[in-house]
DNA sequence: ATCCAGGGGTCAC
DNA sequence: GTGACCCATGGA
């Protein structure tokens, strides 16, 4: 019998509730489930589907294989999954330093202590999310998602829960255009969304291929050489799959109220201002767009 | 009804 | 390369 529970060492500047707490937002993600103190997760690995769990234990991240297999690999594996979805291997001094010089952002340091740049390791699902949330709004974005999600991913069911995983690209790239407009997907969206799973499943996009290219630059380009893909798509896959520090979602409208709402800029286009702004924050420029999302969100009272 | 939402493509200049 | 315009669809 494997050991199914799984201990990673929590790094300093690190918050498992903030962690928790964004992914849980006030959104409805079909790709986990948040509780109090945990959060579950369905993933398809190189050994199979599996459910995992994650909670807090001391200065640890436990993880709990709840269903699929659990092998010495498969945990070495899930290991290496959740130490990147949470970014623990980053210092964030660097950044908190920054922060702290900046009196507008300074409070950050504190409000939002020990949050991670959540991560979607699964570049195709990077991908199929930002086409999905170009200019809507994100609950409805969501409930798109977990249509597709619904119709076209695997799932695990465990005590009587759904859990689903995100679909494959052979699979998406035989959907139909006509079962993505009911579930309301523009015609654009679909034709993009299934392009970009035919580049996935005939290998002329992958992972692989892009992190062979030389710099951030060739990385942009390659992506937005693709239909559906401008640069607000290519840095958000940047930001939130390759950690690209450099991915800023430019023009995203979250980013642009949040720079308004801070006293950075005083209009939407003061572009020579913004890139001011992260030129000040070389290194972090995701890090404190990040930030600067999660104040966007009110959070709840507890 | 009107404006907005974590944009992208196209086409003129 | 820049800007104007159109597209698309639900939420508030």
């Amino acid at each position: 019998m494997h050991q199914q529970t799984i201990l990673i060492p929590t790094p300093p500047l690190f918050s498992f509730p903030e962690c928790l707490w964004f992914l849980n937002r006030n959104y409805d993600d079909c790709l986990h489930f948040v509780t109090e103190n945990a959060v579950f997760k369905a993933i398809a690995t190189p050994y199979g589907d599996v459910l995992f769990r994650v909670s807090e234990q001391g200065n640890f991240l436990k993880i709990d294989v709840l269903d699929g297999v659990s092998s010495p690999a498969c945990n070495d594996y899930l290991m290496a999954y959740v130490n990147e979805w949470f970014d623990m291997g980053r210092d964030l001094t660097p950044f908190y330093t920054h922060l702290k010089r900046d009196s507008r952002l300074a409070y950050m340091v504190e409000d939002f202590a020990g949050l991670r740049l959540m991560g979607i390791s699964d570049m195709f699902e990077a991908l199929c999310w930002s086409i999905i949330g170009q200019q809507i709004n994100l609950t409805f974005a969501y409930k798109m998602k977990r249509r597709m999600v619904e119709r076209y991913g695997r799932h695990i069911e465990w005590e009587n829960q759904v859990f689903h995983i995100f679909p494959e690209p052979a699979v998406l790239a035989n959907a139909e255009i006509a079962v993505l407009r009911e579930m309301q997907f523009s015609q654009k969206k679909a034709e993009y969304v299934i392009g970009v799973a035919r580049a996935f499943a005939d290998g002329t996009l992958s992972r692989s291929k892009i992190d062979a290219l030389p710099d951030f630059e060739a990385r942009q380009k390659a992506l937005i050489a693709h239909k559906g893909i401008g640069v607000w798509t290519a840095n958000y896959v940047l930001m939130k799959s390759f950690r690209a520090p450099e991915g800023i979602p430019h023009g995203d409208v979250g980013l642009l109220n949040a720079l308004v709402g801070h006293g950075i800029i005083a209009e939407r286009g003061e572009k020579d201002t913004i890139e001011a702004f992260f030129r000040d924050y070389a290194g972090w420029e995701t890090y404190v767009t990040f930030y600067l999302w999660r104040s966007l969100a009110v959070k709840p009272l507890v």
